[in-house]
DNA sequence: ATGAAAGCGCTAACAG
DNA sequence: CTGTTAGCGCTTTCAT
């Protein structure tokens, strides 16, 4: 494939008739390099079509200045925001990144680990798919003191440095908004409570509650994978129940849009006879009708704090200890899809 | 950073007693080494810890395995299917991939191409970002002859294998439909003539207009950036035209359902006022009421086609010629949004 | 079937 | 301010 053979530093050397050394000392700006030598250097770079190569580098430094990152997901707002967050500060500190999805696979995220592990990324940025149990595949990380930083979806116990929303007072605000909206049987669909996200809402949900002296049951809590198919079903199941459902805390806003489509063609009416609350403030929570109440969390801040602490770490700076696990801001967005007060005041 | 030396090939040679061309050869699994030697070998890779050196290696051979995508966004669906096949072609032929998002800026778009080149990834495979004209950041890989492939947003003139759609016929099958729904004054919302995609729709949009002899003028056309502030201008412009739209076509998913959106807020029925048809069968058409008439195309095939392609070239399986762009299909969905003669028959 | 030796391109002591 | 030198870990002739 190759062409004619690249240039390198000795071909610029020879070139300027001085020695690779400084050549190499130039194009990395070093200091004690004249600036007109400098200078020579630069433009005969520019003139030969010289790269530098990475490997040799990379070899000679151990080092890679490369930052990887797994998502368990890419099309969402939340993560690409995340990711624009990484970047800026990662491009700043000069790390180039590399991504990875797992599509909500462990086998995938496993395999992702391995390859960057093999790639020798300086430091690695996570969120754990929607099946992830064993953290394995994090142990080379963790023995060769890699630094690793999680964010949004964390594991329960691991070291490391942990990027979060405080999942729980948001699921317990939203439970709460519901019940102020007048609510009596709120229903809470949710995932893998593997996952300390919806782990911590549901406890929230619970907790908010128990404390307006309103009765659970199981029975209120389903848990399902978010897809479409799932969520179709879900929300046929919840248009059955029994005890029929007047208020709804969804843990993703996807899912939260198909129930309130499924709710509407079963004549039923949102927020009038059933409240919504979905969560992460996806695009679609401002697209279906009624607009969608939800919890908003910034992912370009997520980012830019996770790719920050990484890069503290990176440089030695460390700030673990009992700060290790960073939390971050959410707030309840109040829509139409949960406002069932202002409805009866302006129900014609 | 490093913790304990890394384990290398030498460090198994000596312990077995071997030489590293030989532990070299056995982990590559080289032909002539007896098989109670190599399995010694990998043995004792294993229980040591032995990962190998990708730069060494690299460095060594020329040649990274890897792959360079760039992807004009993250966050739709399309993108999403195209990533996971270019992986699942790249993973089968032993080639990793490394993502980066130009996030419509052809700014980072170059800087993308260029850290690419510097990564020296073996090909490149991507689509335009919204304002790229300029295509002098690719031109390193051409002079290398490193191979490109361009997918659906590909650029007008330059070598390099491309995967399209006929974007042509999918704008004239779109309008033809609206036509054959009755409406008469079909306006057009599209973005950059630049890339070709658009271009291209633009010009089926206008071939059916006049197959159909429907009267055309550029006030029908409507140039916008698909954001959600311009879609929502965009869309209260529509609504106010002297000549009342009762047809729409548009070649993003997201900025016809803004439209559907503030057309109903504004007292229009759709399709009744007006039929509305989107492009790119995103999430989003399914989600927003009525659903939306749009235009299918297999995102995962493209991925696997420009990938498969991409191989063929590096194993210098040379498909050029009158094939270097390869056209997929793609087929219009009706779905209600469009469906105004059905809608009259139902009518109450 | 295995070993010896050279070199991929770069950087960092150390020397001057 | 610049040059000399050694070596990062691996692959690959060329030998044997």
């Amino acid at each position: 494939m190759a062409e004619k053979r690249d240039i390198t530093i000795y071909d610029l050397a020879d070139k300027l008739n001085i020695s690779a050394a400084t050549v190499s000392r130039a194009l990395n700006n070093h200091q004690g390099i004249k600036e007109k030598t400098r200078k020579r250097i630069n433009d005969l770079a520019v003139e030969m079509g010289y790269r530098s190569n990475n490997f040799a580098s990379n070899l000679r430094r151990q080092k890679t200045n490369t930052i990887g990152v797994i998502v368990h997901e890419l099309n969402s707002t939340f993560i690409t925001s995340v990711l624009s967050g990484i970047e800026k500060v990662a491009t700043t500190a000069n790390y180039d990144i590399i991504i990875g999805h797992s599509a909500e696979s462990s086998i995938k995220e496993s395999a992702n680990a391995g390859n960057f592990f093999h790639k020798r990324v300086d430091g690695l940025i996570a969120s754990l798919a929607y099946d992830t149990e064993q953290l394995a595949h994090f142990d080379p990380y963790f023995n060769k003191k890699i630094p690793l930083v999680f964010f949004d979806r964390v594991p329960k116990n691991s070291s490391g440095i942990k990027v979060v929303i405080d999942n729980y007072k948001a699921g317990f605000e939203a439970t709460e908004h519901l019940i102020a909206q007048g609510c009596q049987h709120i229903y809470h669909i949710t995932a893998s409570l593997n996952r300390n996200v919806y782990a911590d809402r549901v406890e929230g949900y619970k907790d908010a509650l128990s404390k307006h002296g309103l009765a659970y049951s199981d029975d209120q809590l389903i848990i399902t994978d978010f897809g479409e198919a799932a969520s179709l079903e879900v929300a046929a199941k919840l248009i059955d129940k029994e005890i029929k459902p007047d208020g709804l805390f969804v843990s993703n806003d996807f899912c939260a849009a198909i129930c309130i489509q499924s709710f509407k063609d079963a004549g039923l009416r949102v927020p009038g006879d059933i409240a919504v609350v979905g969560f992460n403030n996806d695009v679609i929570s401002k697209i279906i009708e009624p607009k969608l109440t939800t919890v908003n969390y910034c992912g370009r801040e997520m980012g830019e704090v996770a790719a920050r602490s990484l890069i503290n770490s990176l440089n030695g700076i460390v700030t673990t200890g009992h700060t290790d696990t960073i939390t971050l801001k959410a707030e309840l967005i109040i829509r139409a899809s949960s406002q069932r007060i202002r409805l009866k005041n302006e129900a014609i």
